[in-house]
DNA sequence: ACATTATTGTTGCAATTGCAACTTATTTTT
DNA sequence: AAAAATAAGTTGCAATTGCAACAATAATGT
């Protein structure tokens, strides 16, 4: 799930001496870190992409949130006290910047740019992950398959401002971000291109309706 | 649903000349304020009850949160572009403390102490809400009611440190938080029951298991 | 105290969704 | 370029869930 947050400025800075700052690259499937109380890291997405992810009992995958270029994640941003183990997974090959901080609000002793810029950005971070998440809450309370789908393209229909776009995640993912069984979907999806809705080509998607 | 957040050092600074804040009283059913974009207030619950709800097409009602005693709301934790109208809505009869700012992180031209302290734990305060977000996305995205309503007894059970607990919401709005059709919600509690997982006697729960 | 309204509790039935087991297509690896 | 792995697409069937329509309680208002 993209934020709005324009990272740019964070990226410029990161070629710094600072040794909380760290980059590292993945291959897909690894694991990219974990979220664990206190483990107190920040980390960047320079290329690739990835996935939050949640193992239930019954072996149901979660996608909590899809992160592509420039998304920023880490355990601040989903304090949350269960016993269940959410991971960072690389999708594709993948580069990531780790930061490490002490105090998520106090400046670096080093002085580093990087560092400094951002505990400046954490509220605004903050406030797009909000963001995100209550559009997610959105997504997930409504009561029917097609309406989860079609509430999951009009996101993205009004990100791209446009009606047709392809899917940034594969249709399995979706249906795991949606939180609905796979087959269940792919039926859907052919109810509402027989009902005149949706044009689907691959994972081109165009949208009929309003 | 409650925050963290210990909202004493707000109240105890409210009493003072700053024309920016202000406090009301609702009746039970009256809506306490709506969630468009750029009203910028931030709400405190003083005393009753409250939710954030939204209504879509159908006549679904969705309790988005539940507010108590001390809980703290307003659109700057809840930002979404979409067409749906959010409405804050008196469950009981309420006070309410109405803040409104310029610049969420500006101090009070006043210099007001309570206009202070709020403009403080704005990181505090939005880092709760983000906690409680991430729980309502682990409920939601259980996969049946009967992970859904254990989820949310294990969540209460474990905020109140006991097995047993009056549910702070009636069944019908717990049904309209966990976007599950009422009487299929209390099917399952009664299938709940008869497999020996909970006692239920009015509203008051006891967990039977681990 | 009575009437009114809201909530809880129940149930049959229909619609939706999940599950399992496939086939086909596409991507990745060797 | 072939083999292997992953993703997409299908379908029958069973389980779950939603809907509607009640009756029984409980709460609220006059």
């Amino acid at each position: 799930m993209r934020t709005n947050f324009n990272i740019e400025k964070f990226i410029k800075n990161f070629e710094n001496n600072c040794e909380k700052v760290q980059k590292r690259t993945f291959l897909k499937n690894e694991v990219i870190t974990s979220y664990i109380e206190k483990r107190n890291q920040i980390c960047i997405l320079l290329s690739g992409e990835a996935d939050l992810v949640r193992y239930d009992l019954n072996g149901n995958r979660t996608i909590i949130e899809h992160f592509s270029k420039n998304d920023v994640f880490g355990e601040v941003f989903y304090i949350v006290t269960t016993n269940n183990e959410l991971l960072v997974e690389a999708r594709k090959k993948s580069e990531v910047l780790f930061y490490t901080f002490d105090d998520l609000y106090e400046s670096c002793k080093n002085n580093c740019p990087f560092h400094q810029t951002v505990a400046e950005s954490i509220p605004e971070l903050i406030l797009s992950k909000v963001t995100n998440l209550n559009m997610r809450i959105e997504l997930l309370t409504k009561r029917s398959i097609r309406d989860k789908i079609l509430g999951y393209f009009t996101l993205i229909s009004t990100r791209t401002l446009s009606k047709s776009f392809a899917l940034p995640l594969s249709l399995t993912d979706l249906a795991d971000y949606l939180s609905i069984d796979r087959s269940a979907m792919m039926r859907e999806l052919k109810l509402l291109k027989d009902d005149g809705f949706i044009e689907k080509t691959g994972n081109k998607i165009t949208l009929l309706y309003k």
